[in-house]
DNA sequence: CCCCCCCC
């Protein structure tokens, strides 16, 4: 078996040339820092014609080395690779590889020797030599960069960097080179945030940024802060240097970095206003919303979904730290046939417009598990798209307005049993089918105050058993005396029990229930027993005593369940609870949502 | 230099 390496493309890419996936070969490799979160290694790659040392591999590839995949005399295609011109002190400019991505064509094992015989490549050789130029294709290359003026001072920008023409790559920063200037995207700026502790006090926001390469965060902390926060906007492309770099602790950053910067006092931060097309955007891993159950809690994930439904917002203090928090619970659905409730916080909780159901991508949102049903939440660094203009986006719109507004879905944070929210927390009929109340196998149980607008007269009452704890309907025998089939066993006597039907409205809906006895007499506001009496006796008085009850408010706690009768499923909803309305504690509710509704204290 | 990401 021969291979065929791409012999002369180093030549071509170390002179700052393009290449289009070359072909070379893994001589060695070598550890050159850090260790765990910190590992970074250097190759020895050959094209047959020379080798050199100065290739780096990009972070996530660490996985091919570390498990073998990747080894020596590995035959590798370099898919895609920047290189960058690095000072050393000391010793001039050294242009680095850095490999971000690769397909092995065959393994070291295979290969077992060194293909050719390459000479070690050199400066030397490089400088001696007339510049290579490849006509330039694709966007492997450094961009020809043009300054922009920069900003506020030029004196503050090494004119050495500047003038080089050129950038670096987030994936070649590291704590022990300064000299740099990065060209990136900002990914996501948060809020600024004050602290206050034992060391003192200050505020700060964090931006995240990518470019070609890879990804970091960067904080810019009290003057930096006040410096910065209006100029860097999301989205915007920039050009930053002298940053300070320090390994990043991996406990607060899910970035694919094993560094993070800080903004200094001599920060220099210009805004790129040429093309920046070629220069990557926010890069979505979006996982269909019914697969987010099978997530563990704390899981980071991107998920791009239609509104179709928000709770208002709400105000709350945090116990723990005495914080007013804003919130709204936004439910998105997608055509995985999945519906998850996204919780947005502070400003996006009360700038969010429902109007339209529009389609949110959230990158970097966190599950959170609570009573044993799963949710998504926003953090600071959490990126958010309303409609975007990106193809998923797209085709979800088309889902959901041809159709896919109106198909059943499976709410993975639907409460799974106990009163709503644990809570006794009045909702909507509108929430209820917005969380997908009764889709469980528990069924679930919600609170509401309710319209009794319509209640059935017949059948509402029967003869049931008389022992104490059977409620099962008697047959009539014809004789005097009642058959318990449940029992097995005729009795003289029975009692009467009620079994309403009945409709209850709100303002944002209705719905059939079933009442059984107790609840049933507390609607109809007479005992079982007399309404049994009646429905003998006097007829008129009964079905008088149903009209009567029409448009009668109550509390209702409904439990409400998946039934299926003779094929036809059915949300079958039962009246756990009525009672009349306190209508003290019912304005304290009423006030305490508009409140939370207007942010007016009533 | 932060490291909180909230609540039911």
């Amino acid at each position: 078996m021969s291979y065929q390496l791409s012999e002369g493309s180093l030549e071509i890419i170390m002179n700052g040339g393009q290449y289009d996936k070359p072909i070379m070969q893994v001589l060695g490799s070598k550890k050159i820092q850090g260790s765990g979160a910190n590992e970074r290694f250097r190759l020895l790659v050959s094209d047959g014609k020379h080798s050199h040392s100065f290739a780096m591999l990009a972070t996530q590839l660490h996985d091919k080395l570390i498990t073998g995949e990747l080894s020596d005399y590995s035959v590798v295609q370099i898919d895609r690779f920047i290189t960058s011109l690095l000072k050393m002190t000391g010793k001039g400019e050294k242009r680095v590889m850095i490999i971000l991505d690769l397909t092995i064509i065959a393994p070291g094992s295979q290969v077992g020797k060194t293909l050719g015989t390459p000479k070690t490549w050199s400066e030397e050789t490089a400088s001696s030599k007339p510049q290579p130029q490849q006509a330039p294709k694709q966007n492997h290359a450094p961009a020809p960069m043009s300054m922009p003026k920069p900003v506020p001072a030029p004196a503050n920008l090494d004119s050495s960097i500047l003038n080089s023409k050129m950038t670096h790559p987030i994936a070649s920063l590291s704590p022990y080179q300064n000299k740099w200037v990065i060209k990136v995207r900002v990914m996501s700026k948060s809020p600024i945030r004050t602290w206050s502790n034992a060391k003192g006090e200050g505020k700060l926001f964090s931006m995240d940024l990518c470019d070609e390469s890879g990804e970091i965060r960067a904080t810019a902390f009290k003057n930096e802060c006040d410096k910065f926060y209006d100029m860097i906007q999301v989205d915007n492309v920039y050009y930053i240097s002298r940053c300070s770099l320090k390994t990043a602790n991996k406990r607060f950053s899910t970035l694919k970095n094993d560094y993070e910067m800080s903004f200094t006092p001599e920060t220099v931060v210009a805004e790129c206003t040429e093309d920046t097309s070629s220069m990557p955007g926010i890069q979505y891993d979006f996982i269909p919303i019914n697969k987010i159950a099978d997530k563990d809690p704390d899981t980071i994930l991107d998920v791009i979904g239609v509104c179709k439904f928000a709770s208002d917002m709400q105000e709350l203090t945090a116990k723990s730290t005495g914080r007013l928090l804003k919130k709204r619970e936004v439910t998105i659905v997608d055509s995985s046939g999945g519906a998850v409730v996204l919780t947005l916080w502070g400003n996006e909780a009360e700038s969010f417009d429902t109007n339209g159901n529009p389609v949110i991508a959230a990158k970097g949102t966190r599950i959170s598990e609570f009573n044993g049903s799963k949710s998504l939440s926003c953090l600071n660094s959490t990126v958010l798209r309303f409609n975007p203009d990106m193809p998923e986006a797209h085709a979800l719109r088309g889902w959901y307005d041809n159709g896919g507004a109106d198909l059943d879905v499976v709410n993975i944070s639907a409460k799974v049993g106990g009163y709503s929210g644990g809570s006794n927390e009045w909702i909507t009929f509108a929430e209820a089918e917005s969380r997908q109340l009764g889709s469980g196998e528990k069924g679930d149980y919600y609170s509401m105050l309710g319209v009794l607008t319509f209640t059935f007269s017949d059948n509402a009452v029967y003869k049931a058993c008389p022992q104490e704890a059977c409620n099962k309907k008697l047959v009539d025998q014809e004789n005097g005396l009642f058959r318990c089939e449940k029992c097995n066993r005729e009795f003289p006597n029975y009692k009467y029990r009620i079994l309403l039907a009945a409709n209850v409205s709100d303002p944002t809906g209705d719905q059939r229930v079933t009442a059984f006895n107790e609840s049933a007499e507390v609607m109809l506001g007479r005992s079982a027993d007399e309404i049994g009496r009646m429905f003998e006796y006097d007829k008129s008085g009964y079905s008088q005593l149903f009209d009567d009850v029409k448009f009668k408010t109550f509390v209702f706690k409904f439990r409400a369940k998946m039934e299926t009768y003779s094929d036809e499923t059915r949300l079958k909803t039962t009246v756990i609870n009525a009672q009349p309305v306190d209508y003290k504690e019912g304005n304290a509710r009423l006030l305490k949502s508009i409140k939370s509704m207007t942010g007016v204290d009533v």
